[in-house]
RNA sequence: GGCCAGGUAGCUCAGUCGGUAGAGCAGAGGACUGAAAAUCCUCGUGUCGGCGGUUCGAUUCCGUCCCUGGCCA
């Protein structure tokens, strides 16, 4: 019988770490957090990290894992995942996944597929190639390894023309065959989803006040910490919302103002795009994190309790 | 009160030598398999301030009124 997996998920902002840890409080669980920003240390304010107090009432895994400048992908997140699952289980608890981030979820829940991870020497060749010649040369050159693959990456994007590319260099087999073998066959656990959503104007207004609260809580000290420590503000951690503005304000580009208004604008940005690729799951039940607390709990219940 | 500059999409503005208009931002929708809070794609009709006049036809020209900003009293 395939382990139970509550899984709480949502738009930033929407609340999602409270209704987990009243769930786990209630049903003898623990978090596992599936957000691809909380695994990074010294990364508190600026993403909304769950306090300590909710962090003592309730144990969380998959929180600060990594360094700012450490690797950190998706591959990593289900194996860690997976393996604080095991331990939560072993101990008689529920565990209750908890996040935002659809290709994390997806990864654990499905798995990838079983091919090469990053080399950065590939990757670094085919981005000066890039550079040079354009991404257009690296565009036409998929199109002749892995047509199937042209079908669904955009010219424009180079992230995903370079992993692909790459991933044909290093198996001689083309991403989208890859892909398709893989199928995200691999359901390892029963899962109930539980979707987080609220009226739209009613979550921005969340999320600007949420902005106006980092910035009050010393969201810029923290960044300016980090720096001080040595955090290149190139990282790819620090190249995240919120951290990119606050970056660009330290180095004097933009005003404090200006900052926080493209904090505002980029996290309402963000959370259009988690319910897009959350929308387009269709086993997520939908509900309101307050005003549906109840029937929250009670379908966590059932699902848990149900042979 | 006088003079000047404006009033066009939710916002900032462009434009129409008279044939009912288009950018950026905001906003909406979508894609997503080892950087995913990343990366990328698609979507623009609105009494062109009100009312008259000229005209086959006015958002565009003329008159007048209202509103905003600046300067002068």
């Amino acid at each position: 019988m395939k382990p139970k997996l509550v899984i709480i998920l949502g738009p930033t902002g929407i609340g999602k770490s409270e209704v987990a840890v009243d769930i786990a409080l209630r049903l003898g669980g623990e978090v596992v957090n599936a957000d691809s920003q909380l695994v990074y240390r010294y990364m508190d304010i600026g993403t909304a990290k769950p306090s300590t107090e909710a962090r003592e009432k309730v144990r969380h895994h998959l929180i600060d894992l990594v360094d700012p400048d450490g690797e950190f992908n998706a591959a990593l997140y289900r194996e860690s995942a997976l393996k604080a699952i095991q331990e939560i289980t072993a101990r008689g608890k529920k565990a209750i996944v908890c996040g935002g981030t659809g290709l994390y979820l997806r990864a654990l829940i499905q798995g990838l597929f079983a091919g090469p991870g990053k080399s950065p020497e590939v990757r670094k060749r085919l981005e000066t190639q890039a550079q040079e010649n354009g991404l257009g040369v690296l565009y036409e050159r998929l199109r002749e390894v892995d047509p199937d693959a042209t079908r669904w990456i955009h010219p424009n994007d180079r992230y995903r023309i370079i992993r692909a590319l790459e991933v044909f260099e290093l198996t001689g087999k083309g991403i989208s065959r890859w892909q398709k073998e893989h199928g995200f066959a691999e359901s390892a656990f029963e899962v109930i989803k539980i979707g987080l959503n609220r009226e739209r104007q009613e979550l921005y207004d969340l999320i600007n006040r949420r902005c106006d609260d980092m910035i009050a809580r010393g969201f810029v000290e923290e960044v300016k910490g980090l720096v001080e420590e040595g955090y290149s503000l190139d990282l790819p951690a620090l190249q995240s919302v919120g951290y990119r503005q606050i970056g660009l304000y330290l180095r004097g580009q933009l005003s404090l103002d200006e900052a926080v208004i493209l904090i505002k604008r980029d996290t309402r940005h963000l959370a259009k795009r988690q319910l897009t690729w959350f929308r387009a799951d269709k086993e997520i039940g939908w509900f309101h994190p307050e005003r549906e607390r109840n029937k929250i709990l009670k379908a966590a219940k059932e699902f848990l309790t149900a042979p």
